[in-house]
DNA sequence: GCCGTTTTCGGCCCGACTGTTTTCAGTCG
């Protein structure tokens, strides 16, 4: 993954620059960085086609950074940002993950107290070194040690599948108040960001001071940071802060707005306000001290030109010259999926009988349910072997029997998810697998691989096999605790459009695997995708809405996703 | 360092808050 190598160093290289107090110059290198995140193609192809003079055409490549990425490209290396790096080693994307502390912060911190990373940064505010330094003092250097604390405990940002249920709880219990006029949840969990640094509610209402007790004295509080007429902010006992804001009726849709982010997506939207003269703020957009918009986002996006956009594209990926061509995609949702295909049962490690699974399935509206269980290398999940697959099989047949009976147009199918060993091989009989509907199949072993290895093991071998259809979880990544695995990602895309196997988005909260980027890149690549959760119970078939809001983050639509189309169409697809 | 229906220079998103100051720099969203 070249690209998302070159925007890291990018990245870097725009906070060394705001480091030494360089204007402009750091905006460009990130809005490189994110153009690169997002580019469809792979860079090193581009380069290797057209030369310095393509890299150029790309928007927001010049010159400058168009040879800075040939050098990376040819040599591996770059001098430019070697040189930072050499003037000062510091860790600072992990510095500047410390709330207070900036990049200019973080320069006076090392050029006066050699502070280079976290554990550093603890240290010198432990022992009182910060407060002196002029600019800083004692209330900052009691801050920066609460924020390296909360930062040790949590990593500093939430997952999404702890936070929202609670988040929702709140914002219901707040709902039901008859002071509450209108609420919504903002930020980035509006965005259903995979993970979320902390919850952001907005109301409106008359009478606040009531909703302001009943918010800051719930259950869950563990420490109220501030309570007034407009703004409480509270921390939960599950680590993370919750903002509540009271905001004027008549600028509701502007803060919402403004609130809900991302920071990329408002800087653009407020530099179209610009173009046309007008000024966009939280409190609504102005043309002098005019207001022409403010009541609803809808009125918002509308005065700029724009169509409303869903809060889970707004990241500042050109979902708003989409909104204004008319280009917007039609964003998957959950009533669109037929069905799940990656649902563990008590054959393996599973909880839940099949029957159970295939009863649940219905009360969710689905017209069907893979039940993919583990086999026979995954001992410890108690996967299944041949002889055990085919028993399955026909408990399964006797199943879709008794649902036919009942008249029921409802159907199970048969799958697994097989283990793609070391060699790319896989743990079960191809005889076997081609008596399955489908075969789902995946990474569980030798995580730590040189990235070629990975990469030809995953393309190679299984996505060749003509019986796999799926590729479970393709990255690997655990959320805090995992990164992905070493592939060269644009590899696997290649052999999914080559072999048409289709991709997993799993939803399972700690995976969310695909992730949004890489679900954008698979779906501009032409791949089909399948939004499973990976249900080791059956009630964990919920988590779906995690998986369909990445898949919408990654811009996915109807047709990019297998189990959003009819049974019959979909399997057809797979063989 | 990028960009251009303001096109090779002169712009580049904006406001609030915090902690440090005594008029503002840095950070955040």
């Amino acid at each position: 993954m070249k690209n998302q190598e070159i925007a890291k160093m990018f990245y870097e290289i725009s906070k060394f620059l705001e480091m030494d107090n360089v204007s402009f110059k750091p905006y460009a290198y990130q809005k490189a960085a994110l153009t690169l995140e997002t580019l469809k193609d792979d860079i090193g192809e581009i380069y290797r086609k057209g030369g310095l003079k393509a890299l150029k055409e790309i928007p927001n490549i010049g010159e400058n950074i168009a040879k800075k990425i040939k050098e990376v490209l040819t040599t591996g290396r770059l001098r430019y940002y070697e040189e930072f790096k050499k003037k000062m080693p510091i860790d600072l994307d992990e510095i500047v993950r410390v709330e207070g502390v900036g990049p200019i912060k973080a320069k006076v911190l090392y050029e006066k107290l050699g502070v280079a990373n976290l554990r550093q940064l603890e240290e010198a505010a432990r022992s009182g070194k910060i407060a002196p330094i002029a600019g800083f003092g004692e209330k900052t250097q009691a801050n920066i040690i609460e924020a390296v604390e909360f930062l040790k405990r949590s990593h500093g940002r939430f997952l999404l599948g702890e936070i929202l249920p609670v988040a929702n709880e709140v914002a219901d219990r707040l709902r039901a108040l008859k002071e509450v006029k209108k609420i919504e949840i903002a930020g980035s969990l509006r965005r259903m960001k995979e993970t979320i640094g902390d919850v952001d509610i907005l109301i409106t209402s008359d009478d606040p001071s009531r909703v302001m007790d009943v918010f800051t004295s719930q259950p869950g509080v563990v420490k109220i940071w501030g309570k007034g007429s407009t703004k409480s902010s509270v921390r939960m006992k599950e680590g993370f802060d919750m903002d509540l804001r009271v905001i004027p009726s008549r600028s509701y849709g502007a803060a919402l707005q403004y609130f809900t982010g991302s920071k990329e997506h408002n800087i653009a939207l407020r530099k179209i306000a610009m173009d046309r003269g007008l000024k966009l703020n939280e409190w609504g957009l102005f043309k002098g001290s005019h207001l022409i918009a403010s009541e609803t986002e809808e009125d918002i996006y509308r005065a700029l030109g724009s169509s409303w956009i869903p809060p889970e594209i707004r990241e500042g990926r050109g979902e708003i010259d989409a909104a204004r061509d008319g280009t917007l995609p039609d964003l998957i949702s959950v009533k669109d999926i037929r069905g799940d295909l990656h649902v563990h049962s008590n054959w393996d490690g599973g909880a839940d009988s099949i029957w159970d699974i295939a009863q649940f399935a219905m009360k969710m509206g689905y017209d069907y349910v893979g039940i993919s269980d583990h086999t026979r290398f995954l001992k410890i999940e108690r996967g299944l072997d041949e002889k055990k697959i085919r028993e399955r099989n026909g408990e399964i047949d006797r199943l879709n029997e008794k649902l036919k009976r009942s008249g029921r147009r409802f159907k199970i199918l048969k799958g697994c998810e097989a283990n793609i060993m070391t060699d790319g091989s896989i743990d079960i009989e191809d005889e076997v697998l081609a008596e399955l509907d489908y075969v789902i199949a995946g990474v569980h072993s030798r995580v730590k691989m040189t990235r070629a290895a990975m990469t030809e093991r995953i393309c190679r071998a299984a996505m060749e096999n003509p019986y796999v259809d799926i590729l479970s979880h393709p990255t690997g990544r655990i959320l805090k605790r995992r990164d992905e695995y070493e592939i060269d990602f644009d590899q696997i895309l290649k052999a999914a459009q080559k072999t048409g196997t289709a991709l997993e988005v799993n939803s399972y909260f700690e995976r969310l695997d695909l992730n949004d980027v890489n679900i954008l890149r698979a779906k501009k690549a032409g791949i089909r995708m399948c939004v499973n959760t990976d249900a080791h119970r059956a009630d964990q078939m919920h988590q779906i809405t995690f998986g369909i809001a990445q898949a919408r983050r990654g811009w996915a639509e109807k047709k990019d996703i297998i189990n959003a189309w009819p049974v019959e169409k979909m399997l057809a697809s797979l063989r």
